[in-house]
Formats: structure tokens, C-alpha cells, sequence
DNA sequence: TCCTCCCTGTTC
DNA sequence: GAACAGGGAGGA
């Protein structure tokens, strides 16, 4: 379940292994995966790959083709179980390989996803700026100081009788934050996940945008959290799921004050927190 | 604003 | 062999 940080991780693992190689060809495994851009699929042979990066939980893959002024972007939505994964030469499809790019030094790099929920659109500059999806995205959570982030939840918060955990999902608000770190920061903030958004002071607020940020950095340092399936580009699980406080911890006990650890579900996910140490 | 669906592997 | 995991689209 790739959120900010293990995106961020993958798309740090990924770049140094495939960034200045020229695509010769790519291979659609599963076509429905290819949610947009076939017609530019031709557009990408001896396509040079010049950036990869992470918007959200997108991972995005710049290249710029060979006779053409306009770079195209690959934009991967991992959802659940997407991988990427640099192969040799001749390495043949996996049993969840979706789509396959073959590189001019040989390598191939695979797009693998299990429960097939993941995507890749090839598009245009222009066309990412007008795809709903892209242009609704909230603000980075890690590219704004926490009094700013905090001001910010300030404002969308106000009116809103949705729980604040609901909102920490919606990818519209804040960008890149999943069922985990939503669970996790509301631990470290002392909230209760289901508050109505509008009950929250702009001091809680703040200590939430700051809980956030700590609780992505951190897991940025630990290169994410790996639960099932995640993995880097380089095949190697991130170590953050072992610092989780209350993500998966339900009728275990809390460890700041020993109260047995309770669930309930928000905006349809599974939730977890302390009755005790969050209000 | 909330619910269902999509999908497959793992766990109960 | 059912329940569960869950991001986001789409519908009520």
C-alpha cells in the first residue's frame, strides 16, 4: 500500500537505475492498465528518460522523444500492490507484470501489480495539467513549513462535520496521505480519528500538521513502511512498520499508557487509536 | 457525505 | 470458503 513515503522511496530507488537511458520499447501485458495515452505509445521509442519523480502517491517518469519538442510524462498510480523492478536483459514476465519497457542498455524495467488496481497513463504536459485528478490534488504536506500546513487545515476544515481522519484521506485536501500515516499522525497529534473536522482548535490543528510531517519524514527515513508487498525499486522493504504505534495494532496494548488499543471504520477503512491518548 | 465496486492473495 | 486489505470512481 504505497503512500508519500514509500512512493518517495520508490521513485529515489528508480531514478538512479533508469534515469539517461532511452526506452526502445514498451509492451502492454494487461491492457487495461494502460488507462490513457495508447496513440502516444510509438512516441516513446528511443524516448531518453530525464526525471523521476513523485507527486502525491503518483510516481511520474519524464522523457523526452527523440524528434519531438514536448517531453510526455508516464504517470503510475501503484494503488495497492504496484512495483517497479529493474530486470536484465531476456528477464522474462513475472506472474503480475503489467507492462514492460525495454531500455537501451539492455535492461528492461517492469511494472508489476498484483491485484491489478494500479495504472500508468502516458500524456502529455498539457494533458496532466487538465486530468481532474491532477489539477484537485491538495498541497505536499512536506513542502510547506507546519504552522503554514496547519493554517491550511485550519481553513478546510472549517464548517466540516466529516471526521478529521475522512479528510486526511481525501487526496484533495492533502496530498499523499493513505490509510497508515492518517492513522499514525492522529495518534501523535492526540486526536481522536472521529471528530468532526469543525470541533478541531487551530492549536490541534497544528499539532497534527506537525505529527504528519514528522510521522512522513520519519518514514522517508526508514524507506516506508513494508506490510505485505511493498518493495523498492531496488527489491529492498522499508523498515518504518516496525515504529507504527497503532496501524494494524488493534487489541494490542497502547505504548504510552498500556489501554488495549480499539477499532472502528472511517470513510470505509479499517481504523485504530487509543481511547485513551487521543480526545 | 456515505456506500459499493474493482481485484487477488493471505488469513481466519 | 468467507473475511479482509484499500485508493479512488461513481452513484445514491
Amino acid at each position: 500500500m504505497p503512500e508519500l513515503p514509500e512512493v518517495e522511496t520508490i521513485a529515489r530507488s528508480l531514478s538512479p537505475q533508469v534515469v539517461g537511458k532511452r526506452i526502445c520499447s514498451a509492451h502492454v501485458l494487461l491492457p487495461r492498465c494502460l488507462q490513457a495515452g495508447e496513440s502516444l505509445l510509438p512516441r516513446l521509442e528511443k524516448a531518453r528518460i530525464v526525471r523521476v519523480f513523485r507527486r502525491a502517491k503518483l510516481l511520474l517518469i519524464e522523457v523526452e522523444p527523440q524528434n519531438d519538442a514536448s517531453p510526455l510524462l508516464l504517470v503510475f498510480h501503484l494503488k495497492m500492490t504496484g512495483s517497479f523492478f529493474v530486470h536484465p536483459a531476456d528477464a522474462p514476465p513475472l506472474k503480475h507484470t503489467r507492462l514492460i519497457f525495454d531500455l537501451d542498455d539492455g535492461s528492461r524495467l517492469f511494472f508489476d501489480d498484483t491485484r491489478t488496481f494500479g495504472y500508468c497513463r502516458v500524456m502529455l504536459p498539457n494533458e496532466l495539467d487538465a486530468w481532474d485528478f491532477w489539477s484537485a490534488l491538495g498541497p505536499e504536506p512536506l513542502e510547506q513549513s507546519a504552522a503554514e500546513l496547519g493554517a491550511h487545515f485550519a481553513t478546510v476544515c472549517k464548517g466540516r462535520r466529516a471526521a478529521i481522519k475522512a479528510l486526511l484521506l481525501d487526496q484533495c485536501i492533502v496530498a499523499g496521505v493513505g490509510n497508515i500515516y492518517a492513522d499514525e499522525s492522529l495518534y501523535r497529534a492526540g486526536l481522536r480519528p472521529d471528530r468532526p473536522a469543525s470541533t478541531l482548535t487551530s492549536s490541534e490543528l497544528l499539532r497534527l500538521a506537525s505529527a504528519l510531517q514528522d510521522v512522513l519524514q520519519l518514514s522517508i527515513q526508514e524507506c516506508g513502511s513494508s506490510i505485505r508487498d511493498y518493495k523498492d525499486a531496488n527489491g529492498n522493504a522499508g523498515a518504518f512498520q516496525n515504529s507504527f504505534a497503532v496501524y494494524g495494532r488493534k487489541g494490542q496494548s497502547c505504548t504510552r499508557c498500556s489501554s488495549s488499543l480499539e477499532s472502528c471504520r472511517i470513510a470505509g477503512r479499517a481504523t485504530v487509536y487509543c481511547p485513551a491518548c487521543q480526545t
